[in-house]
DNA sequence: ACCAAGCGGAGGACCTGTCTCCACTCTGAT
DNA sequence: ATCAGAGTGGAGACAGGTCCTCCGCTTGGT
């Protein structure tokens, strides 16, 4: 039953040094790229990790075997949040929503690429499909919570926060470079629409200038189709 | 001064009689598949309109030229409305601004590429612009009199509408096939939470089905980039 | 009846992204 | 110190898409 130096028995083979170092390269300069860029060509990540393309189709059959890798951990990033959120709700349920979809936006405010791994099944081997199915009954015992103590407009609906979360993470991918914390803003509009009665809630922060708009509308709308 | 068909001295040249009628058809076929599926290649056009591309590209100089065109009467429509909402703002400022923004934004519901030729120059040769620069204006006039009215609250910026348009535009693109009506229940919201104090609006449709969610996410963020 | 204006659509030029192949290099066990 | 074989790089084959040209054939208008 012993094997020559791994403990176990089906163990695939350890990675030779130079490998596992190029191994680790190519997924930082991934995780980077991805992040700032969006899903650029395997082609791209190589050139960022200062290897040959070749090495990289090597260690990764797909862009969404690399995907599914990178981007289990902020998977469960999200899932921690929207859990930790559901219990807060129980006692707390206006401060719960409100942390549960700041939490959220941040995770999003920090990787670009993450709207298309995580919002839709276009991308990745279905290694993140787990994860993702938790959110739906999450989301909507937070929103069922916050409805029985009467902080949440009677037609408001758990997919009005889907759709919200469409409209803010398609402004923050336009604002990004313009005014990063931009999305704060309309976060807060949307929030004090959702009460019953309405409730001005403060602005977290000032609207954009007139000289951002066009940049704006470009990153925006620009893709065409 | 007398020319040999047509009055005025610099006409060109008339069409012969079957070019015309394919210059027409090009037009047409234009509009309806650039309605429905976005800034499509001319190719594409020349096969909707049944002609050869040939014929397309020898009318139009590229698809540029052919937006130029295109777009002029919705440019002007959306001015008109602009324009006689920024007039009524003088008497009856809070129902100019609802009633400018549901003008605009079902004239961008009734054409899916209106949105990346009338919100970026990026498309199109310049002949677009005169109109679009109209815009502004007439916007932080709608805004400023419904400020002095008290109708908006205080923080509110004339740069928060193009802020909203982007968000329920994108919206509006993510959920055309799904429910083309979903973008009145945001706008709806979104209006509420500009009121002072705080205003809650009806909202004028439901909110999306859990098993439409899934489709409005790829629609929206299936692009990856 | 004639012929220039007009037509169709195959196909060339170019771009982008995916992925393969193989002559060479380097690691690490012996 | 050696050397088998794991690992490497990057040119380039391939697929898919858009733009646009070219030229033999058709058609409208006088």
């Amino acid at each position: 039953m012993g094997a020559t130096t791994d403990s176990s028995a089906n163990a695939p083979r350890p990675l030779r040094a130079d490998a596992e170092r190029n191994r680790r390269k190519i997924l930082d300069a991934a995780r980077e790229v991805f992040a700032e860029r969006g899903l650029v060509s395997l082609d791209e990540v190589a050139e960022h990790a200062g290897v040959g393309v070749g090495t990289v189709y090597r260690r990764f059959a797909s862009r969404d075997e690399l995907i599914d890798e990178l981007y289990r951990e902020s998977v469960g990033r999200i899932v921690s949040a929207a859990t930790a959120a559901a219990e807060l709700s129980e006692t707390e349920p206006w401060q719960a929503l409100v942390a549960f979809l700041t939490d959220y936006l941040e995770i999003h405010a920090e990787d670009r690429s993450l709207s298309s791994v995580v919002l839709t099944d276009a991308h990745g081997r279905g290694g993140l499909e787990m994860g993702k199915s938790q959110m739906a009954p999450l989301g909507q015992r937070i929103v069922g919570n916050a409805k029985a103590a009467g902080v949440l407009r009677d037609d408001f609906s758990p997919t009005d926060i889907p759709a919200t979360v469409v409209m803010l993470v398609s402004l923050m991918n336009a604002t990004r470079e313009v005014d990063p914390e931009l999305w704060r803003r309309y976060l807060a509009l949307a929030l004090s629409s959702w009460r019953p009665g309405g409730h001005a809630l403060e602005l977290p922060g000032p609207a954009l200038g007139f000289e951002q708009v066009p940049s704006m509308m470009r990153a925006a709308f620009s893709g065409g189709r």
